[in-house]
RNA sequence: GUGGCAGUAGUUCAAUGGUAGAGCCCUGGACUGUGGCUCCAGUCGUUGCGGGUUCGACUCCCGUCUGCCACCCCA
């Protein structure tokens, strides 16, 4: 038996629900904040994601899925949105149309890691990305917008983490003064730490590993190298999600993962995702348009994971929507009649559903309530020579004989629909 | 990439080293024109795969693949 790859799966329909709740309510408020749809491609060349993530980041280095064409480039599965939405922004000359671009996405993301909880190889991201506004209000859009998405589709146990690293210039201050302070106690440090203080000094300070918590507390803190355009910057953005009741946390220690951000850092933790904790998460990142090329401009993004979304509403009921009509027939002549019966249905916007081959009513039914129909017609050897058509209300098992010529009408009034 | 646990019917799970089973699902019947509830019957297995030990392996051992969980890291 052939297998799908691992940590990739198969969605069944009883798991579209819980997906379309969130991106629909993600549409929704991208829409009312002026956001438009943007569809980059699900691969690139592989240059994009190394220079736009970092060729020292962990996801370029060892998470991502890259083969060469039969040209010999190197292509890669996007492990992340923004790379290629900044790539595609360039390309396209979308500078040259407006001074701000607000745009969004929604699509399946790439990473080969170890599957677990909250984490697969294929897994789905929407996010926004703001081009051309330095503007710390933009900031506050862009988290104002994922904590009205979340709070729309019923994730309200969450935190907001947020914090500055800085610009460039008022970073190498902070991590030549971080280095220096790691430095000193190199023998304290756990061995992936005595790494990162090589290769990454930034990330020694979410280091999850008990012997190098307390060394954190006593470490520089990035708040106090911020020069005065960052920290009021900082302020302003504080300031905008206070002014609108979005109660968030200030760390100090978070740091993001990928090399591009500037200034506003930010996180959507929460603690029901196993070793995971966070569903979505972004920041500003002011020099990456010019990194890959463009002129400089300033920008702010966000991406959150569908599936780490649905694992916090597993415990919501999602109500499935059923079937308007389900019609049983008796065979013969009566399946002509509910062919085309089904037929008209159809053509009038109900759904509708009915099985060819006639195996008795019973069975007929069962697959009506399978498919939780709200309806059964009736078409049998008495409603034929009568010419009407039995209707019955599944719910309460009460049941009427209709016209043949007035049952549209009379199922759109029964189900409760508008008269086209 | 590292570590722990697991893999048996479509599914959820049983089975001292000795005949592979049950619930649910599915199909049919009781009820030849009426669903959900009940009762009855039936279909479904190379026990993940490959080796080894043994008279005999679902069971023990080795390898491998996959899943779950955690580390690393991230959404």
């Amino acid at each position: 038996m052939i297998s799908k790859p691992p940590g990739i799966e198969d969605r069944f329909p009883d798991r579209i629900a819980a997906w379309s709740l969130i991106t629909g309510a993600a549409r929704d408020v991208f829409r009312i904040y002026n956001y438009r749809e943007i569809m980059p491609p699900v691969m690139e060349f592989t240059e994009v994601f190394v220079r736009g993530l970092g060729r020292e980041s962990d996801i370029v280095s060892k998470e991502m899925f890259t083969f060469e064409d039969r040209g010999g480039r190197s292509l890669t599965l996007r492990p992340e949105g923004t790379a290629g939405v900044v790539r595609a922004y360039i390309e396209n000359g979308e500078y040259n149309r407006r001074a701000t671009s607000k745009l969004f996405y929604v699509g399946p993301m790439f990473r080969a890691e170890r599957p677990q909880k909250g984490r697969l190889r294929q897994f789905y991201q929407f996010g926004a990305e703001l081009f051309g506004g330095s503007d710390p209000f933009y900031d506050f859009e862009i988290i104002s917008m994922m904590d009205m998405i979340s709070k729309r589709v019923g994730i309200d146990d969450y935190t907001l983490l947020v914090n500055s690293i800085g610009c460039a210039s008022c970073r190498k201050e902070f991590v030549k003064a971080l280095a220096r302070y790691y430095t000193g106690m190199k023998d304290l440090l756990c061995k992936d730490c005595v790494v990162r203080l090589e290769r990454n000094p930034l990330r020694l300070l979410d280091c999850k590993q008990d012997s190098c918590q307390p060394l954190k507390k006593d470490s520089p803190k990035i708040t106090a190298y911020l020069d005065e355009e960052c920290r009021s910057h900082y302020e302003s953005v504080k300031k905008y999600l206070s002014d609108n009741k979005i109660s968030f946390k200030e760390d100090p220690l978070l740091v993001r993962g990928l090399d591009y951000y500037t200034k506003t850092t930010f996180e959507f933790v929460t603690t029901k995702l196993g070793g995971q904790n966070a569903f979505a998460a972004g920041g500003r990142y002011d020099n990456l348009v010019e990194e890959f090329g463009g002129r400089t401009t300033p920008a702010v993004g966000f991406a959150a994971g569908i599936e780490r979304m649905e694992i916090l509403l597993e415990n919501k009921k999602m109500a499935a929507h059923g079937l308007d009509v389900f019609i049983v027939h008796a065979g013969g002549e009566a399946l002509n009649k509910a062919a085309s019966t089904c037929g008209l249905l159809r053509q009038s916007g109900l759904s509708a559903d009915m099985d060819p081959a006639a195996k008795g009513f019973k069975a007929q039914l069962k697959k009506a309530d399978r498919d939780k129909a709200a309806l059964a017609l009736i078409i049998g050897e008495d409603e034929l020579a009568a010419g009407s058509i039995t209707v019955k209300d599944l719910k309460t098992g009460e049941q009427e004989k209709v016209k043949e010529d007035a049952i549209i009408d009379y199922l759109k009034a029964k189900l409760g629909r508008s008269h086209p």
